[in-house]
DNA sequence: TCCCAGGCGATCT
DNA sequence: AGATCGCATGGG
């Protein structure tokens, strides 16, 4: 929050533009999990029971071993996720880019994400009319809630995931998937498994039966991040294949 | 054009 | 508990 990062890409190097080395200790390295050690989580994962015949999960590592998973603001995390539900991702991106715009404070390039108070200080209306659809009246309750502090995010986080999951089910528009996203991608809590529509045409696939990702342990979060991307990898290979020429 | 998207809430059985 | 449906909107 406050904090605006441009990233770009030279070859195999990555370029940061604008950012002194005390703002990148400080801010950036730990929003992008740079200070996770991601070694040592990799192998949790690769010793767990059943993962040494999982041919698909060790590909989803081998192909997602540059994943990361991001400590982003709980807040940010609770609306991106309130907003995405039957939604596309190109559209979700336009949603939160006319909210930034519209509610944020202006940084040197662009826009910060609005704060509570500002989003609870608009209508439902007023978002209606950035085409958020439904969910306009579930970003008015929501930031209307954080602002009064009815709903506190600190106190939250500080719960285990279950008990975390629970509060944040009882807040209109959250439902377990948005609950766990909000868990896993804003509080650190990386047993958490978001069931989207991908996560359980996987489960049904490879892991018929289960209903979580509980074999995953404790790093389960991150299992669904591999799984997901090897899934929706898989799905477009399939579909550039349709027309044999993927110019489509 | 028409289908559908990283769900949720309401309303059934 | 589990299955089904409507939802606002616009990207592809």
């Amino acid at each position: 929050m406050g904090h605006l990062l441009q990233i770009g890409k030279q070859g195999e190097k990555i370029q940061l533009y604008d950012c002194s080395p005390e703002e990148f200790d400080k801010i950036w390295k730990e929003y992008l999990g740079i200070s996770e050690d991601y070694a040592q989580i990799r192998s949790e994962l690769v010793h767990l029971e059943g993962i040494e015949t999982d041919e698909h999960f060790k590909q989803a590592m081998e192909m997602g071993k540059g994943i990361r998973i991001l400590r982003q603001p709980a807040f940010e995390i609770l609306i991106s996720f309130l907003l995405s539900q039957n939604n596309n991702i190109p559209r979700i991106k336009g949603m939160i880019a006319r909210l930034c715009e519209k509610y944020g404070a202006p940084l040197a390039t662009g826009f910060d994400f609005p704060t509570a108070e500002r989003l609870a200080s608009a209508s439902e209306d007023e978002f209606r009319a950035l085409g958020l659809g439904y969910r306009a009246s579930y970003l008015q309750t929501v930031a209307r809630a954080v602002a009064d502090g009815s709903l506190d995010l600190q106190e939250i986080a500080k719960y285990p995931t279950e008990e975390a999951m629970q509060a944040l089910c009882q807040v209109r528009g959250i439902g377990p998937k948005v609950a766990s996203c909000i868990v896993l991608f804003g509080m650190g809590k990386g047993d958490a498994f978001p069931l989207d529509v991908w996560v359980k045409r996987i489960l049904q696939k490879y892991y018929p039966g289960e209903k979580d990702g509980s074999r995953f342990g404790s790093h389960a979060g991150l299992a669904q991040q591999y799984l997901f991307y090897y899934e929706r990898y898989l799905s477009s290979e399939i579909k550039m294949g349709e027309n044999g020429n993927g110019q489509s």
